[in-house]
RNA sequence: GGCCCCGUCGUCUAGUGGUUCAGGACAUCUGGUUCUCAUCCAGAAGAUCGCGGGUUCGAAUCCCGCCGGGGUCACCA
């Protein structure tokens, strides 16, 4: 039995959005479920698009999202290089069984010449075939031309794991590119010659390469490869869902997710069930879930459209389902400034009260800053409560004496006291819940929301709350 | 334009001829949980399954046509 080898091989050109990471993400569960391995390679054959730090990008986005790799340009292998740049001499290796069996040759045109093909094409309402201005007598190719492919056109059939059966006609095969000028071969040429080299098992990989699938296919008959099993993946959608995502339009680098305070894990989820599920009503997935559960076959076919209200919710889902500690760990860098003048233990107090309110990480300064910071009086938020606004001047500050004056008389500073005295409160001021326990709320936060008024009293200690209903 | 893929509530989807003329989730709205926000719970609204034909006793599910959307036609991947 072969093991499963699949591999994610996206080109050095900038960081990886949700599209790219779902390709990766898929290629890796492929590979984990089956026990195979589960490679990175760099197509870093255009030079001229190659963005300085993006392999590093790329590497530190899979290892984010837990994404780890068997193989790659970083930790070497058993089929290096995982580079193509690193590579050249392989595709000349076979670039040459090719010529040698002519099945490639040298392309005599200028670039400006093919292109009046083209034009004369399209003028023409017809298809632009290069084969059709094949040369008879091409000369011996020795690199100062491009090398093309001599094709072989006919009508293919085959099977996509996700798009199921698929069949073209000759029509759609030409002579393509192997090697450019410049030495390095095309992504078409170089990525069938390395996923043979490297023994990968599934090519999954994004929708826009299905239109040159028959090429490929003419390509690994020319080659005598045996064809691996493929996978072609939908598109994302942009929000507006009139387009394929993309990085001009706004996509996301990954990392700015994590960033903005997502869970990795979440993302993960989210992504996977992107076009994917498991035939049950089961709605959120874990890293191990994902690897026993996950089939290509129930992959879907149409685009999926990328609804960030949908990951802010399975993000506050895996930030409620994360242990507290744990949870401290993630929250660490998130934290309002003066968080860190205040020891651990309280710290993680404030957290657990906080936690379930929390959709990002990022939420945390906006929720807990009252804990260390003293807050700006903000009348309005009495001004503008349907309740509180009927009150007087005089009203209000009765109330907050008689709140300062009862807790202060309190020993025992916790939670349930708390709460004792706060109804007994409100027995003897005769006041509604809503007024008296917003008033008391208001005056020690001056926060639109926190937790419950026992718990944030009791955390914020009966020195600072007595004096905060005294300012 | 040629070729290819896709088309179920606003969104992600379940569903492959008959206990599903449609289930779940997000979002939205309502009510409850001694105060806000969130959580949680209960509930509401929301899809004539793109449209039109056909096959069948019966179709979201099969066939044909149309429309709509997307992709691709590079010395980019």
């Amino acid at each position: 039995m072969t093991t499963i080898r699949t591999r994610f091989a996206p080109s050095p050109t900038g960081f990886l959005h949700v599209g790219g990471i779902r390709t990766a993400l898929f290629a890796y569960l492929v590979a984990r479920q089956a026990g195979g391995q589960f490679i990175l390679r760099l197509e870093d054959t255009d030079k001229s698009r190659e963005v300085a730090g993006s392999a590093e990008h790329l590497v530190e986005s899979l290892n984010t999202l837990g994404l780890s790799y068997d193989e790659g340009p970083d930790i070497g292998g058993d089929y290096g290089p995982y580079r193509q740049s690193d590579r050249l001499d392989t595709y000349h290796r076979w670039a040459q069984k090719l010529i040698d069996a002519g099945r490639a040759y040298a392309d005599p045109y200028a670039p400006a010449e093919v292109q009046e093909f083209r034009e004369a094409a399209a003028a023409a309402k017809k298809p632009f075939l290069y084969r059709n201005h094949r040369p008879e007598n091409p000369p011996v190719w020795d690199g100062s031309t491009p090398l093309r492919f001599k094709a072989d056109p006919q009508q293919y059939q085959w099977h996509d794991v996700v798009m199921g059966d698929l069949k073209t006609g000759p029509e759609v095969i030409d002579d393509f590119i192997l090697i450019k000028t410049d030495g390095y071969p095309t992504y078409n040429f170089a990525h069938i010659v390395d996923d043979a080299e490297m023994k990968i098992t599934h090519v999954i990989r994004g929708q826009e390469f299905l239109s040159s699938m028959p090429n490929y296919l003419n390509l690994y008959e020319a080659l005598g490869l045996e064809l691996p099993i493929f996978a072609t993946m939908p598109h994302i959608m942009n929000e507006q869902g009139n387009k394929k995502l993309g990085k001009r339009d706004g996509a996301k680098d990954v990392l700015d997710y994590i960033r903005d305070g997502y869970l990795p894990e979440a993302l993960v989820s989210f992504i996977a069930t992107l076009g994917w599920n498991d035939g049950t009503t089961k709605e959120v997935f874990t890293h191990d879930e994902l690897v026993e559960t996950f089939d290509l076959h129930r992959v879907g076919r149409s685009g999926a459209r990328f609804d960030e209200k949908r990951l802010l919710w399975v993000n506050g889902h895996f930030i409620r389902e994360l242990p507290l500690d744990e949870l401290m760990r993630r929250a660490e860098p998130f934290w309002p400034s003066n968080a860190h003048t205040v020891d651990v233990a309280y710290k993680q107090q404030v957290l657990s009260i906080a936690q379930e309110r929390l959709k990002t990480l990022n939420d945390l300064p906006a929720l807990t800053s009252y804990f260390f910071d003293e807050p700006t009086r903000d009348d309005t938020l009495i001004t503008e409560n349907k309740q509180l606004k009927k009150l007087t001047e005089s009203e209000v500050t009765t109330l907050i004496n008689a709140a300062h004056d009862a807790l202060a008389t309190l020993d025992d500073w916790q939670p349930g006291t708390i709460q004792d005295a706060l109804n007994q409160l409100l027995e003897s001021t005769g006041r509604k819940p809503g007024i008296l326990f917003s008033l008391i709320r208001i005056y020690t936060t001056w926060a639109p929301f926190s937790p419950q008024l026992n718990d944030t009293l009791a955390l914020l200690g009966k020195d600072k709350t007595l004096q905060r209903l005294r300012s």
